[in-house]
RNA sequence: GCCCAGGUGGCGGAAUUGGUAGACGCGCUAGCUUCAGGUGCUAGUGCUCGUAUGGGCGUGGAGGUUCGAGUCCUCUCCUGGGCACCA
């Protein structure tokens, strides 16, 4: 009668080979059938799964299996985001080359994700660094290039003097280079861009009707794009011998209202009039190089005070000719953000009144918030940046501050001395990498054609090269970059610069469409599949990588690629898994293997198995080899199933937040595995027949036990819906509790409507949990003597008459306490319900002497009796 | 410095959005089952006063709105996360 341990590796195997067989998993088109597109972020190849991973693609997985249930014909893929720095950097330390390594990285993470049991089409692989996917994307470089989307400038980059390469900036450490350890230099090299910044505005409006992305996501990108109206204005300037291009200085203000607040102008240390006027001042010279050594860390500008030089030059007031202000070089100007030149109005912005005390500058309140009288408002430590009127400004006085812009730039603008401007902090992308393992950028540069396309894509990458020396190896290869021009002939030269690996995860949601055209894209696939529906990955893409693709199906659809703005409809950014850490006396990490604990609660400590010495238990922190608190999923995987691990994850927090993983939690979610394995083999054995007749009617208990599921399967869709796994999972255990005490109920006497509920329940129950626990749902739906598949059996439907209770329980409260509580008939009227609550034992003994102001009566909710 | 998100039992967290705070899980306590080595079942578990019926206090803190606040408003403290001194 008890069922054997269930075990779940062995069956885990069983179920994922049927599943195989049949091909379950597999997707093409079907207009006549509703889509769901659900993705996680694609994995780099790195050798092994991870906790994230598991939990990543968990959640994925369970909204996949939850919509195919539901009717949708979903599209659920995997790939390899498989180009990238690490590959290379191995070889550059161990020789192997990147190719070989990244696909022995893939073969083995693919059978580590086949074991978690994912509903994924895996005819639909990819891996961005397959030339039948690098080809793709060479076209669309190409086709951007003749829209316009794509140019070359120069631009700097980071240049390691001894290995004669370039760095990415995590690979510079204060300054110098991670490998050499050499001091880095700005180098100017020739670099291809992508026009982002064409798209600026749609890119930051579109936000707004993104609404099943977190709110948090669509600000950081908001801000990112950093969109600033403003005014351009022009200061004569006086004093020094000035060259004919100087004699205006161009600022931009968001604040032109404040013009009559104005006590100095400031310039960045980069900006031309101070590189010009540093030729003849040394100090002036001293001052700027010392600027150039302040880090552009946040820690750094923080902690730097705002500091200037005085050029002796002074700015004159558009306004008020006779008022002339100092021109200082600034160092919290930045050159890269309009004109590198601003004016200062130390009342009315924070930095500058900063600098203005420092420098003991006037400070001139212009506008005065609603209520304070304008003769006495003054300004201390704080800038007032807030609404108000304008005053001691001349003509704006009175004004409001929308009012007295619009004023300035349309005096600015008829003099020829302003102009409105929309400013963005975006700034276009530059893709250029010098590096091999990415994608080739498909450009020949020809001295007479200039610059040409190539021709016989795939531009491959040359497999035959060493990485013995620094540096590019496409820069040295003796073939790849002497080539004819494909225009005029002549001998020319390969562009040797690779993409920008971000290029690759661009677009690789919509080659899932269809991952074997000869084209980048097939259109009528696109056009069934797009957008992504649920997108699902770590927080740290909420800006560039979830940016630059939309930004890609833009220019994709201005290429005739697509016809789609907004690649991702709905994103989901998940939490880490994390692990508690341990350290020895020295500081040392610890692995919890070496470790045995002692105590409980508070009084929990750790020791050294071997030793007995003491260890430190740290806050659990982000899974890292570096900290020895990882936990291997294949490792786990062979012990207690995919089932238990992909349960344990979406279980214990909320998905978006971090999730600790520990031992107890885990072993928790064994048992339950098991529990269930057990509760579905006796609801099996003791419930009705697989198919038995529906009874013309219910007792009490087998009533309560429907209402009770039916109930549960409406949450449990809900929360499943919107992606709260957590409840979703607390629900089961509940319902899991709610049918044991069923079956343990249902052994005195024989009610065959109870033995129907609950193989109604078991069943119900077993679907319930099939999107998470999908091997073993497939081991109970058999036990409840289906040969069909569960991952093929349609959600079951709530019965919506089981929904509403007759008889509820209202909480009866005196002055907002809760004294007693009152069953009573759903529908009952507002005087009966009143009549009820009074007569209660509780009600009266709190009402003892007291005498009743009023009574507050919501039906279904409560009752509240102020006395 | 600015912005964002959070503070609920010993712990993770729930509260279907202004209506019985603490669901569910972990841990712990007691008991049962020849159960022996990551087992199952039952009961209990916010703090506190009380033998008990029962009472008091409780969602970081202080005010406020309301018949009623974990939820709304103001101020404040703390903890994470992000950032770009963006004019």
């Amino acid at each position: 009668m008890v069922a054997e341990r269930y075990n779940a590796p062995e069956r885990e195997k069983h179920w994922r080979k049927t599943w195989d067989d049949e091909e379950v998993y597999k997707v093409e088109e079907n207009e006549s059938r509703p889509k769901h597109y659900v993705l996680e972020m694609f994995p780099y190849p790195s050798g092994r799964i991870h906790m994230g991973h598991v939990r990543n693609y968990s959640m994925g997985d369970v909204v996949a299996r939850y919509k195919r249930a539901k009717g949708y014909n979903v599209l659920h893929p995997m790939g390899w985001d498989s180009f990238g720095m690490p590959a290379e950097n191995a070889a550059l330390q161990s020789g192997v080359h990147p190719k070989d390594s990244t696909y022995a990285h893939i073969a083995t993470m693919r059978e580590q994700l086949k074991e978690m049991g994912l509903s994924l089409d895996w005819s639909r692989e990819l891996a961005t660094s397959d030339p039948e996917y690098y080809e793709q994307q060479q076209r669309l470089f190409i086709d951007f290039l003749q829209k316009g989307l794509v140019y070359h400038k120069k631009s700097k980059v980071n240049w390691d003097p001894v290995d004669h390469t370039v760095l990415a900036n995590e690979q510079v450490i204060d300054g110098k280079g991670w490998r050499s350890g050499a001091p880095v230099e700005q180098r100017e090299l020739d670099q291809w861009f992508l026009k982002i910044t064409e798209y600026a505005e749609d890119l930051l409006s579109a936000l707004d009707r993104l609404e099943r992305w977190p709110d948090k996501v669509r600000l950081m990108q908001r801000n990112w794009i950093g969109r600033s109206e403003g005014l351009l204005m022009q200061f004569a300037l006086e004093g020094g011998a000035l060259p004919k291009e100087h004699e205006k200085l161009e600022v931009f203000t968001t604040r032109p209202d404040t013009i009559f607040g104005m006590s100095f102008c400031a310039i960045s240390p980069d900006h031309p009039l101070a590189k010009q006027l540093a030729v003849e001042d040394e100090g002036l010279s001293a001052f700027i190089k010392e600027t150039h050594q302040m880090g552009t860390s946040e820690e750094d500008i923080e902690r730097a005070e705002k500091r200037g030089y005085d050029t002796g030059l002074k700015a004159v007031h558009p306004f008020r000719k006779t008022t002339k202000v100092p021109v200082y070089v600034a160092n919290f100007v930045l050159m890269q953000y309009g004109t590198g030149a601003i004016f200062g109005c130390p009342a009315h912005d924070q930095r500058d009144l900063d600098f203005a005390r420092k420098y003991k500058l006037p400070v001139k309140a212009v506008v005065v918030p609603e209520g304070e009288d304008p003769k006495d408002f003054t300004v201390g430590d704080e800038a007032y940046t807030g609404p108000g009127g304008i005053a001691n400004s001349s003509f704006l006085d009175g004004m409001g501050v929308d009012e007295a812009k619009n004023e300035v730039a349309t005096r600015m603008e008829k003099r020829g001395e302003g102009q409105r401007k929309i400013n963005y902090r975006l700034r276009d992308w530059g893709i250029s990498r010098q590096r091999y393992w990415g994608c080739p950028i498909p450009i020949i540069h020809c001295e007479t054609c200039g610059v040409v396309p190539a021709e016989d894509l795939p531009v491959r990458l040359p497999e035959d090269v060493t990485f013995d020396k620094p540096g590019n190896p496409l820069d040295r290869h003796p073939t790849f970059k002497h080539v004819d021009c494909p225009k005029c002939g002549a001998p020319a030269r390969r562009e040797t610069d690779t993409m920008d690996t971000f290029v690759d995860s661009s677009w690789y949601f919509a080659r899932f469409c269809s991952p074997h055209a000869k084209t980048p894209v097939d259109r009528k696939a696109v056009d069934y599949w797009l957008p992504v529906d649920q997108y699902i990955g770590g927080v740290e893409h909420a800006i560039l990588h979830l940016l630059y693709s939309r930004f890609f199906m833009r220019a994709m659809t201005d290429t005739g690629h697509v016809d789609i703005d907004e690649p991702f409809a709905g994103l989901f950014t998940q939490g880490m898994v994390i692990h508690e850490t341990y350290r020895d006396k020295n500081g040392q990490w610890i692995n919890p293997d070496d470790i045995s604990f002692q105590g409980e609660g508070r009084e929990r400590k750790a020791i050294l198995a071997k030793s007995g010495e003491p260890v430190t238990i740290g806050p659990p922190e982000k899974m890292s080899k570096s900290k020895k608190n990882t936990v291997d999923p294949v490792d786990f995987i062979a012990n207690f199933g995919a089932d238990t691990a992909r349960w344990f994850v979406l279980s214990d927090s909320p998905p978006e937040r971090d999730v600790a993983w520990s031992d107890e939690g885990v072993q928790g979610s064994w048992r339950m595995v098991q529990r269930l394995w057990r509760l579905i083999d006796e609801a099996a054995e003791k419930g009705a027949e697989k198919g038995a007749k529906r009874p013309a009617e219910f007792s009490g208990s087998a009533t309560e036990l429907r209402r009770t599921f039916h109930k549960g399967l409406h949450w449990v869709s809900h929360n499943i819906e919107t992606l709260r796994f957590n409840t979703a999972i607390a629900t089961i255990y509940d319902l899991a509790n709610k049918l044991g005490s069923a079956l343990q109920g249902q052994k005195n006497d024989k009610d065959p409507s109870l033995e129907w509920a609950l193989r109604e329940s078991a069943e119900i129950m077993t679907q319930m949990f099939a999107p998470i626990m999908p091997h073993l749902a497939e081991e109970c739906w058999a036990r409840l003597g289906y040969n069909s598949l569960i991952v093929k059996q349609p959600w079951p439907e709530a019965e919506q008459a089981l929904l509403v209770d007759d008889q509820i329980t209202i909480a009866v409260q005196i002055n907002g306490k809760r004294r007693d509580e009152l069953q009573i008939t759903r529908n009952a009227s507002k005087a009966d319900i009143e009549a009820a609550a009074l007569d209660l034992e509780g009600v009266k003994r709190a009402l003892e002497g007291r005498e009743i102001k009023k009574i507050i009566v919501v039906p279904q909710r409560i009752v509240n009796v102020v006395a």
